[in-house]
RNA sequence: GGCGGGAUACUCAAGUGGUCAACGAGGGCAGACUGUAAAUCUGCUGGCUUAGCCUUCGGCGGUUCGAAUCCGUCUCCCGCCA
């Protein structure tokens, strides 16, 4: 909670997104200026999608825009090869540039959902990086000490425990801080996750005799699993590319201790509403509303409704959705289709052993009735329905008729 | 550079000649119960043309009827010392 009145008014249509600005003063000096302000935010195309927990900081640099602000944007594709090593405890890979260039033309769609693109500064930090010959890291080297560096948790711990730390890994927080450096930031915004980093920055416009940034910091959104950080290859992410289907159904599994934070910083429910659905008798409502109001955000009010009446028209009165995907059932065999072979062409089974398992669970059905024994041999006419577990369906195409989707795993 | 320890499936981690596709835990998937929540209980969790077969225990080579287990060598990691 902000100390400051000035700020607390002036950041009032942020101020549930930011747990702490460091230092205050700092920051109400130059809003006194009465310039907008250049305000940093960085992020690195290490995933193909942008996901809500990105989105939290996304959102209040699109606030900061419509306060009059300078967004700058940093597409942090040289700090992607390298890696931010906060929150993990663990070593991470080096992407290649192919990878970080694929990644980053899906990028662009995706932040136009937040930000107002007219007005936003964008850099790549290789803008600078790039240049920089091995004399020049060297000297950005000097700048930290080792004992700095291990002042941070997770080195510290990494430390402690044996685990490897590399080099490259020190160097991260440098690069982010020299980025402030590079665009004059007057603010950067970051996680709790990135206050070690936000500091860096800080320190090093100060010793290359620039005002020292002051730093917005926000909590972390938790991902739909309630344990981890949210992170895509941890499979606990909404992406903003997501299927809207798949935003509201990854949004219904949000575990409820998650909810109140998710409501506050996922979504815009206004804090009163937001108190008033958390002390609805039913959790299940309250839910509901988390997740119309995630997709609503991005897609638009009527896609939340439109998601939420097809959620509970298929979970709630067991209704076969309209809009299942197809998939062809390819060929088939002198005596039927193979259930293994259906299972794998619509991508729900990796394996055909993978597919044996789940109908040895009883986890396979075909038009509602359960598949008992993994060698049967179907008839199909087409427009059955052959579903795994509660999640996974799609309608089955026979013959070339039909639109074949292609195999896509929720 | 010296000495010692280690590398096992998604992760952690047992296993030190056959009964090992490999204990256990976590994670994941499926089933029951439910609210696509949590908790709890159950099953599964390398692949295949599946009563069987094939490929896995850091890489390569060897010993043996038989190796994750023994030997040699290589790579990488860790600790202590320098």
């Amino acid at each position: 909670m902000l100390q400051d009145p000035t700020l607390r008014e002036h950041l009032a249509p942020l101020a549930r997104t930011i747990d702490t600005v460091v230092p205050e003063a700092e920051l109400r000096t130059r809003l006194a200026a009465g310039r907008p302000l250049r305000c940093k935010f960085g992020i690195d195309p290490t995933s193909s999608s942008v996901h809500v927990g990105n989105a939290v900081q996304l959102w209040n640099l699109r606030k900061l825009q419509d306060l009059g602000h300078q967004a700058v944007l940093i597409l942090g594709d040289t700090t992607a090869t390298v890696g931010d090593p906060s929150g993990k405890d663990k070593t991470r890979p080096m992407l290649t540039p192919e990878a970080i260039e694929a990644n980053l033309a899906t990028w662009m769609e995706q932040l136009a959902q937040i930000l107002d693109m007219d007005k936003v500064e964008i850099h790549r930090n290789s803008e600078w990086f790039s240049k920089m010959g091995f004399h020049d890291v060297l000297g950005l080297a000097d700048r930290m000490t080792v004992q700095q560096m291990m002042e941070r948790d997770s080195f510290a711990k990494r430390h402690a425990s044996g685990d490897p730390i590399s080099l490259r890994e020190f160097l991260y927080c440098l690069m982010q801080g020299w980025d402030s450096v590079e665009v004059k930031a007057d603010v950067e915004l970051g996680g709790t996750d990135q206050t070690f980093n936000l500091m860096v920055g800080r320190r090093l416009m100060e010793q290359v005799g620039l005002p020292p940034q002051a730093c917005l910091i926000g909590p972390l959104l938790e991902g739909i699993d309630g344990r981890e950080k949210m992170s895509k290859s941890l499979g606990n992410a909404i992406g903003l590319d997501d299927d809207p289907k798949d935003q509201f159904g990854k949004a219904m599994r949000i575990s409820d201790e998650a909810m109140p934070t998710w409501m506050r910083i996922a979504t815009d429910i206004p804090d009163a509403r937001v108190d008033e659905l958390l002390a609805a008798a039913n959790p299940m409502d309250a839910k509901l509303a988390l997740a119309e109001a995630i997709v609503a955000r991005y897609r638009g009010a009527e896609e939340g409704q439109r998601q939420r009446d097809a959620f509970l028209a298929v979970f709630r009165r067991r209704e076969t959705p309209e809009d299942l995907p197809e998939h062809e059932a390819g060929p088939r065999g002198d005596d039927g289709w193979g259930i293994l072979d259906l299972l794998k062409t619509c991508g729900f089974a990796a394996s055909t052993s993978e597919g044996r398992r789940l109908v040895e669970g009883g986890g396979v059905h075909l038009d509602d009735v359960t598949v008992t024994e993994w060698r049967a041999r179907v008839e199909l006419k087409g427009g059955e329905v052959l579903r795994v577990g509660r999640r996974r369906q799609a309608r089955l195409v026979v013959g070339g008729s039909g639109t074949s989707a292609s195999a896509k795993e929720s």
